[in-house]
DNA sequence: CTTGCCACTACATAACTATGTGGTTTCATG
DNA sequence: CATGAAACCACATAGTTATGTAGTGGCAAG
């Protein structure tokens, strides 16, 4: 896959800020491997170009006057699903970050990024990567670890999480216990424990409080 | 914050190839900003050292010999909450990713990794950010992703995600159908069209599988 | 040794869920 | 207008779940 001939990265911007707007213009455009195609100052305008059909890389500020970055992610996305979006934005509260990635963009950057790591994280995006400023990536990186051990006491037990897991799986109390070599009345006794613990009483908030608490990992294999 | 001052950042690797392990101790020492501590082949001596309880950061490799790497970063996420662990391997599966990031991992890289980008890397984690080499990061981000448009058509419609929503929240038919203003048999009618698009046959699995596609939010609220 | 806790088994029953089949109304389309 | 898809209501029933109550054997602490 290694092409020694120099691949043109196509860039649309976002941003209504001029000077923004101008400055990463001419940093891109120094690049000889990145041209950017136009920059616009809001969705409407980039959207209704021709520019934006042609890019390989969107780059798109989260505040905009009228239609939000997030807005425009979502439209991007539906409307082009090959291309490439990452957000810039001044700030970085879970809100936006998460809506921002919920809604389709692979990367987020903070407008401080230097010119050398602005022009790496979009060949980074373009060439599969996920280009985020520090702090973004490790804002990502902790929604998937586990919260520090609760309120003491009520922690799940070892047998407790691997029967909330197969709980999550769908499986019938029969099943179940001929998975962990358990007879029905045994599964029934763990699952008590577990509703008691987690304060619930059904099966299916279980299972929701289990993964949104990540005692049990959702399925991400597929 | 910016520090003239050299901060050192204290290293313990844990990697049983000794090729590998040694060629990473020269790499990081040979920078001027970070020390050794000492290499382990091994989880078990490695937890049993002196060095462990000093350092900031640890790289360790996911596939070793006894404990594994996972397992290792469930130790020391619980005996050391500050401990910084990044992990290594060869293997890009999302198992193994995303079960190193579960158990505690900030970061994540591919052994490929050049020497300059291992230096980064641990700079980085040490400095709050989540280093992952760029195909990893793409793994993590599209986590967030909705699933594209699957099959056409199988795509669940508004009323059915209120719907699946209030099921994660173990309310009954009947409590449903009030949340919503549906009988309890509108409500049974919508759930079965969840259960068909979803490939799923039990209230608890369609929930699992929501949450892990994101169709509904976790309950974060408690 | 006995007291208490734990993991498990056992049984009973009300409530709820999953699923099939069929009906009504509404609304857009040919 | 006829057709068909959507969205909803209805009823029936087998199967599963939630919960109470109670008993057993193991094991550790007093």
């Amino acid at each position: 896959m290694e092409n020694s001939v120099q691949e043109l990265i196509k860039i649309v911007i976002v941003e209504d800020n001029k000077y923004m707007r101008e400055g990463w213009t001419t940093i891109l455009d120094f690049a000889p491997d990145l041209l950017v195609l136009n920059a616009f100052e809001s969705c409407e305008e980039a959207f209704d170009s021709d520019e934006i059909s042609k890019a390989n890389v969107v780059l798109m500020d989260i505040e905009l006057p009228g239609m939000s970055g997030i807005e425009g992610v979502k439209y991007l996305q539906k409307e082009y699903p090959e291309l490439i979006i990452i957000m810039a934005s001044v700030f970085d509260d879970n809100k936006n970050v998460f809506d921002a990635l919920c809604a389709g963009a692979v990367g987020y950057l903070m407008k401080k990024v230097s010119p050398e790591e602005l022009k790496k994280a979009i060949r980074d995006a373009y060439e599969g990567g996920s280009p985020m400023t520090p702090n973004i990536a490790r804002k990502v990186i902790k929604t998937f670890h586990q919260p520090a051990a609760n309120d003491e006491g009520e922690q799940l037990k070892e047998r407790e999480l691997e029967i909330l897991a197969e709980l999550a799986k769908g499986k019938s109390y029969a099943a179940i216990g001929e998975e962990v070599y358990l007879s029905v009345d045994g599964v029934r006794y763990h699952i008590r424990n577990i509703y008691r613990k987690l304060h619930v009483n059904s099966r299916s908030e279980a299972v929701s409080k289990g993964i949104s608490q990540r005692l049990i990992n959702p399925d991400l294999s597929e």
